[in-house]
DNA sequence: GATGAATGAGCTTTCATTCAT
DNA sequence: CATGAATGAAAGCTCATTCAT
């Protein structure tokens, strides 16, 4: 029940992180300087050393930020769809919507071009995997009892969907395709990874 | 062909390149300084920059080399098989094998982590995208001329693919999965990609 | 009137000034370092980058300053004069006393030894001897009409005038006459410009 | 009876240093790099260190000839008239031209500004003065023992007449007189140091 | 608690000088 | 002798971090 002006300290970290990932998607997390991040908050460059203690904490935290914000996003769309086939296209929307609006630039971040800097970006990324498995387990074993997919490699799925899908939604990817809706995209991806390539 | 000079020992050039991509792949793009790329390469601070105007060409040189060494191996392992199946199977063993022995990180740079500094890499990449999407149209025409393969649109299936691929050769990306060999890679991968997950 | 931040201690930008001209006038303001004139302005090296954007910047501020100094010491002083020849006396003492006594070197610089670096210091120059100028202009026009002197051209004067001084005051030029006392030195340069060496 | 192609190591020496003269006078002796001056003089960088032990090296000597060739030329010119008043013309008219036509910047180099790596600046300009000086006495004497002029201080007028000189020949110094042919200049400062500004 | 002036480690880049050819 | 590729000391400048207010 906050109130206005009275969000208290977890508030006004969210604030932080949010303008972090505003910066950080236009700049870059290198370029960006922590007082970019502080302006853009509203707030004075010290202040954010109240609630981070370095930049590579409040880059850790912004990743952790936005990781779970989509996964949430995603997840709530898909979750609302009955068959395989419908979650498949809704995700798709999901994540080029998501794509195109948000500063999603940081969920491409590549540990290894970051590596210099933050050792524990390895283990947040394999603790999102483990919940998106878990995730798309559940899914799978209800596609396969409604007899509407085929059982497959949970992991060797996600890879690959999540991989496809990602990069499909990259706004500076695929030119030619990108223009197609949300709705076309996710129709077209569905299309793909329900009946394969393969001669019908 | 040469962005600034071609003097010395003939490959000096591409030895610091080399180098480069060596030093680049460990510490990211950012993190890692000349000094540090010289003394890969066996030379002193001041040579790199005989070769290389600065450090942001040299990075740039860098990932269009890693780019056309990578795309000419996977191209020349894919050409050398006959049916779309085989194909698709001999690029996820070559990509696999080529992100797990090689400095691949370069690869998976962003533009947007980058863009403070770079504002040509864009253009790069999309350079690099009409050149595969040329060389996949070639396979797709072949495949659905020999009744393998059904039709579908090229940039989406180039998209999907490689960041499928790209996402699970990934060395930390697929936890449990990334166990298999290559050749059982491929084989799980084709099957996806030809059979899709629908109830066959 | 800052070019670039007053913040701070007020007058910390003056005073980095100041130890600018000190450190410049003793090594030259190519070879002196940032780090010196931080040093002698007892603060640290990044904070002469908080009140100037560059070491050009600061050399442009210093000389200005300088010349403003030099400009308003010599005028105040021969102000106080009535006679064109007591002007003359008081100006050579003033500019003989100043080139002794401060960080006169500033004033000696050379576009053309700096024009590497420096585009705007000849405009500088310009605006300087624009004021200079119409400042003599007053008093010859008052010699004139007291009867005094002769008419002559203002610019020749100036220009002549100037050099003569300035090139007597270096501390470095004039063996055997540089030991004069500033008195002397002023009546001899009056006798020299009021009545030429010319058989009288 | 030096032949072409033959000059030997002498002439292959004043090469350079004329060379250096007009990279020195376009750049200014700081900013000016050794390879562009061997580049000016068509020779390789190295070379250069053959004749001379270093840039500071190259710098004496260059300001050494080009003040040894502006004396010589000044004093030929100079000698060749017969009064005072002809030969203070013909100065200001020799000065006016060398700085308008040759690389005359040199000659303003201030041993403050560059004092950080030039020591025996100084002394050379002492040891010039000294001959300048006793040139000017001789002149002085000829011209009191004809009652053309007064005897005045050869030293104090030394440094006026050179001083003054100087500075209304500098091409940035003096508007709106500077386009004043060589001629009527000489006339008006044979004018202004014989006849002086007082009342006639 | 919030601030932003001050700081200096650390980086890129330059260029005088060397020396193997 | 002449050369220019190689070098690394040195300098300008940035920016994460601190701390007095």
């Amino acid at each position: 029940m906050t109130t206005y002006k009275e969000k208290g300290r977890e508030g006004r970290r969210e604030d932080i992180i949010r303008a972090a990932l505003e910066v950080f998607g236009d700049k870059g997390i290198f370029s960006a300087r922590i007082e970019e991040v502080a302006a853009a908050a509203g707030i004075g460059k010290g202040t954010v050393y109240e609630y981070f203690r370095s930049k590579d904490e409040l880059i850790s935290a912004s990743i952790r930020y936005e990781m779970e914000e989509f996964a949430n996003m995603v997840k709530d769309t898909v979750d609302r769809e009955e068959t395989v086939r419908a979650k498949l296209k809704a995700m798709v929307e999901a994540v080029i919507l998501h794509h195109r609006h948000n500063c999603h630039k940081m969920l491409d971040i590549n540990p290894a071009t970051v590596s210099g800097s933050m050792k524990d970006l390895k283990a947040l990324f394999l603790e999102q995997n483990a919940r998106w498995l878990a995730w798309l387990e559940e899914i799978l074993d209800a596609g396969v009892a409604a007899g509407e997919i085929r059982r497959v490699n949970p992991q060797l799925l996600l890879g690959a969907l999540m991989g496809a899908v990602m990069n499909l939604a990259r706004p500076w990817g695929n030119p030619g395709w990108e223009d197609s809706t949300p709705a076309e995209a996710g129709e077209q991806v569905a299309d793909l990874f329900l009946g394969g390539i393969g001669r019908d």
